[in-house]
DNA sequence: ATGAATCGGATGTTCCGCTTCCGATAAGCG
DNA sequence: CGCTTATCGGAAGCGGAACATCCGATTCAT
């Protein structure tokens, strides 16, 4: 591959990361392209229509999101403290691509098998968490990877934004915790 | 008004709540018209475009709202109470169509003083809360509004579902809290 | 210097939703 | 009951947007 097809696909992937972000997954191939800074042939000369485009970049984040994940679930410390880590180092990754695939999707796809494989990596620490008395037992594990997929799959997301803060400590095994509706809260 | 017009057009504006609630203010005017079991002529003989039909239910929807909100306001009862009450009143609503006006659109749309007035009384029933020891203190009031808005916004959202528990529960004025990055945490 | 891979964007094609329009329908009234 | 008229329904025209192609121009690599 010529230096310069390299270049531009690297580019035009940079591009289609950041539109796909702020825009969601119907951004316009034209505008990919013109951020980019090519023409809108170089790009489909590279993917050859705008599915292979998403394909592409969802498959390359998951897989390097598995890879990570599981290193840091080799570590030898607390199952809560491998859930910080992940949410940390998820937040800023265009995580949000992954929902254009997610409920069985039709295609016989690689994404599909990642996200499978990693939601049962992240159900399975948080079990772990539970276990060791620092998440909170009252709701499933299932239920804690999707609340914290809406940390990290919100465009613009920081490790230590409000939200991420909010709902990692409304996940904490803390006691005098209550449900809606609000008989048990103070006044 | 015939009767026929009259339930024409309510059916409309049904069918039009969910399809926006389901699909974001990009669905079709044609599913719109099909789900409420009129002809597309019928819905463009009671909103003259999409904007109409939009505004009509924001600005239905943020009326009734701010008024069950006032009403909760004025109880003699916490502030946290209050907020818990408006939150539970509030899951459900067509919110998410608000998006469509929030930064200061460029309409003159009664739409953007409706919810610019919920929002600060909102922000002040939140910083009550926080007075009476509560709401944590270590977020401003304004983002606290947008946490629950976060909870309320949501297709499908109910009161007792997990994402109010925990987000509820991360606001609490608790001891214990602390911050992304890990370095608290057990482990 | 030469050949071939790559680039760029104008172009044509397709698709989809919006809106209009008018014959058909049926509600309301005398 | 029959007339008047508001309302209904959907076919068809319109407009725009995105996709994908194609080929002359460019630039890399040898």
């Amino acid at each position: 591959m010529r230096a310069d097809a390299r270049r531009n696909r690297a580019r035009i992937v940079g591009a289609a990361i950041e539109a796909f972000t702020e825009q969601g997954p119907t951004a316009s191939m034209e505008e990919i392209a013109r951020a980019a800074g090519v023409g809108i042939g170089t790009l489909y000369r590279h993917f050859p229509d705008r599915r292979a485009l998403m394909e592409e970049i969802a498959a390359d984040t998951v897989r390097r999101l598995l890879e990570a994940a599981r290193e840091f679930a080799a570590r030898p410390v607390s199952r809560w403290q491998v859930l910080l880590l992940i949410v940390e180092h998820s937040v800023g990754l265009p995580l949000a691509l992954l929902k254009s695939w997610s409920p069985a999707e039709d295609e016989r796809s690689e994404v599909c098998g990642l996200i499978s494989a990693l939601n049962a990596l992240y159900a399975e620490i948080a079990e772990g968490a539970q276990r060791e008395g620092a998440l909170r037992t009252d709701i499933a594990p299932q239920e804690v990877v999707e609340l914290l997929s809406v940390v990290m799959c919100r465009p613009g997301a920081r490790p230590d934004d409000t939200l991420a803060t909010v709902i990692l400590d409304g996940l904490r095994a803390d006691p005098g915790r209550g449900r809606l509706p609000a008989a048990d809260a103070a006044g």
